[in-house]
DNA sequence: CCTAAAGCCTGTAGTTACTACAGAGTCAAG
DNA sequence: CTTGACTCTGTAGTAACTACAGGCTTTAGG
């Protein structure tokens, strides 16, 4: 498989492929006579599991502890659940984080009214 | 009033600073025979604008919209108010995407049980 | 069989919003 | 008068990609 047919397959583009490959995150695939990239299913399923840990939020350094525990012989689960469990009180002080700012904001489109007043508050509050 | 004493009343690197008089958002400030930059009250008024609206999260390029229209003689307020809404959007989408997150890591944690099991299924369910 | 389009290659630069030097000049205190 | 703190410019690094430029190779149509 080339590299653009894992591209359609994945849903991740062809450069990002690339670049996974030139950071270290995906394997090196094996190379045609042409020079180009040769993808084996085992790849297919390992760039999978780095956009999954993507989507779910994980940096890249922590996909790559994943990744390395992932392909052990012997994946130490607890290591996972570690990294999991560090993850979702990372994910919940950023849920903490929007809130707050999230009152911030409608606290401050409150003092516009509908905002035809002619001094702004919103400036003025922002300023001083 | 030189960059350090700024930054010390500000809370905002010295670094920063000289990066938000680079990109545009600050404007350059008189310089001193020695070379050195001397600022005023009403250009520290203008960073801590920058400062809050930044801490809000907004970003530069809405921060210039901001102070683009604060620096008018005529601020319009409308402006600002459809800026906030707009941006208000943004930060419930974001909350909805962690909120997403938020269970999709649970969920996946609620699988490991108690991390002693001998196969992974996190790391089972994001190869497969 | 030939050509044109599509796909692939490497390498570099751009993005956001800073942060961190390196190397050099300047200022204040003891 | 020297030492340490402060300032200057300019460049490079960070995360996590994205977007070319310039040049091969492959493939489908006529």
């Amino acid at each position: 498989m080339r590299i653009g047919r894992l591209a359609a397959m994945t849903g991740c583009p062809v450069e990002t492929i690339r670049y996974y490959e030139k950071i270290g995150l995906l394997p090196h695939p094996m190379r045609g006579a042409n020079g180009y990239r040769e993808y084996e299913e085992s790849q297919q399923k390992w760039l999978q599991f780095i956009l999954r840990s993507r989507a779910l939020g994980f940096t890249q350094k922590e996909v790559r502890r994943l990744s390395d525990i992932a392909h052990q012989s012997q994946p130490a689960c607890g290591d996972v659940r570690d990294l999991l469990i560090e993850h979702i009180a990372d994910v919940e002080e950023k849920q903490v984080d929007l809130q707050r700012l999230h009152q911030s904001l409608e606290r401050l489109k409150a003092r516009c009214q509908d905002g035809t007043l002619n001094d702004c508050p919103v400036i003025d509050e922002l300023m001083n």
